[in-house]
DNA sequence: TTTGAAATCCGTATCACCACCTAGAAAAAC
DNA sequence: GTTTTTCTAGGTGGTGATACGGATTTCAAA
């Protein structure tokens, strides 16, 4: 442990909003516990900031400019030498992308609508060496796992998706598997729906890893 | 030249849907110089009758079960012994896809919503060994070209492009950049311009195959 | 035989997106 | 210093997709 319980958890914030930015940090002081030490508005600036400070706990953002957060993380896995717990804020909830990120080695992901209270109570857990997610990650993560045993998309459903994923509409789905665009439309449903994916850009990125794309 | 002008064309349709089948032999009975000498319904069939029949022109449709028609096409690039042409009906309007499916040899693309003429005349002009595109695809394939140019995103488009991949929508895409919806509307309006491709698929695989898509 | 999964379809309401046009401000190119 | 490109944004109207209900048929497994 680099840090006993007593002393002030020193943070750094790495958000390309300045204001964003400001309205965490603002937050933050009101806890006795903790300090914003820096803040770096992308994943370049970040990493000089990393090495300097050698904050206890990493705030950040995955979409900036220049360097983006998967690539600062991908990155800092390689520094041994840097102890430091990152805490990703996003607003993606696609089990993919979560998964993605936490295999990063990202100790915790919330979606950045989250209070000020659950994000102190966040980066306290997370400085203690433990993961931390907030509940509707959680509940993504939970859902996923307990759909995954019975995610096989039926033949209709795989059908379906592949030829969304070659850019049918649901009516030339239809005309396709002369079907109404309704039945279609149930169909997609059920698949977002066991898939936990409902963007059309992560129903896509499925087909394609799944090999749907041809 | 296995056929000179005057012998009958003898002409293979690959088609899952057997109504369409139908409706295409019944309106080539009315040529004079082409024939149908066998209907197939997917990708293997296909290949087993393709050995057996050895027709000049094969009009076959991309989208089947089993095998589909990119398969087809593939596995027919290697067979030297065979002189049959190819034309694609397909819905795909996208380049890209239309650009794959020439390169793999493919010697006419079409819209499935020709006309029996059309359909003759390019039969006719496939048979004598040159290529046939339908008027709508020339003029996608001309577009294209003279796009190709000036092809390049701006910066603006790129990221725009971008995090629509990573499966923001309008809205979250316009907080992220702290602009009004209508601007990523009208940036997103000439990506699709520019690329010439008009489905959400599409523009993801645009961004995967180009690396913007993390 | 009952249960459940799969596939089919509809009503209604809302939302997101798109096409087409216009247009101003700023930056870059000439 | 003018022209062009880029970025910004709105109006209007239309179409497609989604959310939330519910429903029927079929077929195989329990």
């Amino acid at each position: 442990m680099t840090h006993d319980n007593k002393s002030i958890i020193r943070v750094m914030l790495v958000d390309d909003h300045p204001l964003f930015c400001e309205g965490v940090a603002s937050r933050l002081k009101l806890s006795n516990d903790i300090a914003v030490i820096g803040i770096a508005e992308n994943g370049i600036q970040a990493l000089e900031m990393l090495d300097e400070l050698k904050p206890d706990v990493v705030l950040m953002d995955i979409n900036m400019p220049n360097m983006n957060g998967m690539d600062l993380l991908e990155v800092v896995a390689e520094k041994k030498d840097l102890s430091s717990k990152f805490i990703v804020l996003s607003m993606h909830e696609d089990k993919e992308y979560i998964v993605r990120v936490i295999r990063l080695g990202a100790s915790g992901y919330m979606l950045k609508d989250i209070s000020g209270d659950e994000m102190i109570e966040a980066i306290k857990t997370v400085n203690q060496g433990e993961k931390h997610f907030s509940q509707e990650i959680t509940a993504i993560l939970a859902q996923q796992d307990a759909d995954k045993t019975e995610n096989i998309l039926t033949n209709r459903e795989q059908l379906i998706l592949r030829l969304f994923s070659l850019g049918y509409n649901n009516k030339q789905i239809a005309q396709e598997l002369n079907n109404s665009v309704r039945t279609v439309e149930t169909h997609k449903r059920n698949i977002t729906k066991k898939l936990g994916i409902n963007t059309s850009s992560g129903l896509v990125r499925y087909a394609i890893e799944h090999g749907m794309d041809k």
